[in-house]
DNA sequence: GACATATGGACAAAATATGTCCAATTGACT
DNA sequence: AGTCAATTGGACATATTTTGTCCATATGTC
């Protein structure tokens, strides 16, 4: 749905260090292309403004992020153990790499400021390929959502709800992951069909 | 000799690590003021340019580095342990704050420009008490400097010249210890007075 | 040669930072 | 309450940096 060019794409990634090492205000479009090894001239070819070329990027880490999910989830596997994956690859590759930096908080503002429809969007349908995933499962059996009675989408939003508070209290590191892992033990517990259980 | 009330201090305390983040030419007033936690306007009471205030925070670390050598030298123990000891708090106080950030070139670079003479002096000042410890050690026969045809000042400048490219080519890490312990190994061995080698 | 793409440099306009000033505020001390 | 010194937000002119645009000139590629 969305094209970007091998010489965007080139450029993008070579912005995103530039980004995490000096926040986004700090950052100039000089900075940008020195990064990227081209001129400041052939930069606005790509990019008509820093803002622009910050929501191309922003849209990029969405993309592949999502993209990482889908392919997650549609391994083979438990659908807990699916769903967990695909979440940690969901922080794993937008979160993590800013995580570390000094900057994250501006960088976090600056997106919300620019790009909160991609954010959007992509929670979107993050909520949409869970509730499919659940859907699935439900259907075949592997979950019984009547025994929580629950519907795919409510019980997808309050993944989506957890992994935040998760990542919120217990940042992004190990712990994150713990959390998730725990978060999913617990699903797994509720939802396994009566006659399964011990 | 050089004074610096308690509030400069602070600041400068404050400003370093904003440097550290930002590098030199990113780092405003404001940045530092805030990380200080007063108004600009009292920032400019204490200093009267960023450049001053910069020069200012180069003379506190050099004093402090170099007082730290001072203070390793006149402890107990070998010559060469002391100076090995004194060379590591040296390189510690000074690079190691640094040696992480991505701005370091970028700081060294404005310490060069900036404070060039402070840098001089404190070398001055090193090799000065790096002198003053080995001619003591001459003395009183600890080591024998005839057998290696050399001065106190001329042995002192071939420590610092080895430690600088010890520095230059190992990098700041462990890898500097060891060079350094190796090289202070080899000075020992040299200048052991003969009556006293196996 | 024709063509698309990248470049350095120049440029005005916009945005930021600097350094200075002052009236108002705060808080400690008498 | 009154004095004093220190700190403040805010205004300000100036200086510097950044932005976004433009173009004449390379630098390949077909």
């Amino acid at each position: 749905m969305y094209e970007i060019d091998s010489k965007s794409a080139q450029i993008l990634d070579a912005a995103l260090p530039v980004f995490i090492r000096f926040g986004f205000r700090k950052t100039t479009m000089a900075d940008i292309a020195r990064a990227a090894g081209i001129s400041r001239a052939s930069l606005y070819l790509c990019f008509n403004s820093k803002e622009e070329l910050f929501r191309a990027g922003s849209l990029r880490a969405h993309s592949q992020s999502i993209n990482d999910v889908a392919k997650t989830l549609g391994r083979s596997g438990s659908i807990f153990d699916r769903i967990s994956a695909a979440v940690l690859a969901f922080q794993d590759g937008l979160i993590a790499p800013f995580g570390g930096s000094d900057n994250a908080e501006e960088l976090f503002a600056a997106n919300m400021e620019l790009a909160r429809d991609i954010t959007a969007d992509t929670r979107t349908r993050l909520l949409d390929l869970l509730t499919k995933a659940l859907a699935e499962a439900d259907k075949n059996r592997e979950i019984d959502l009547t025994a929580v009675g629950s519907q795919p989408a409510a019980l997808a939003a309050l993944i989506a709800a957890a992994m935040d508070g998760i990542k919120h209290t217990h940042g992004v590191g190990p712990e994150f992951e713990r959390g998730t892992h725990l978060f999913m033990a617990l699903l797994k517990r509720a939802t396994t069909p009566s006659q399964l259980r011990a």
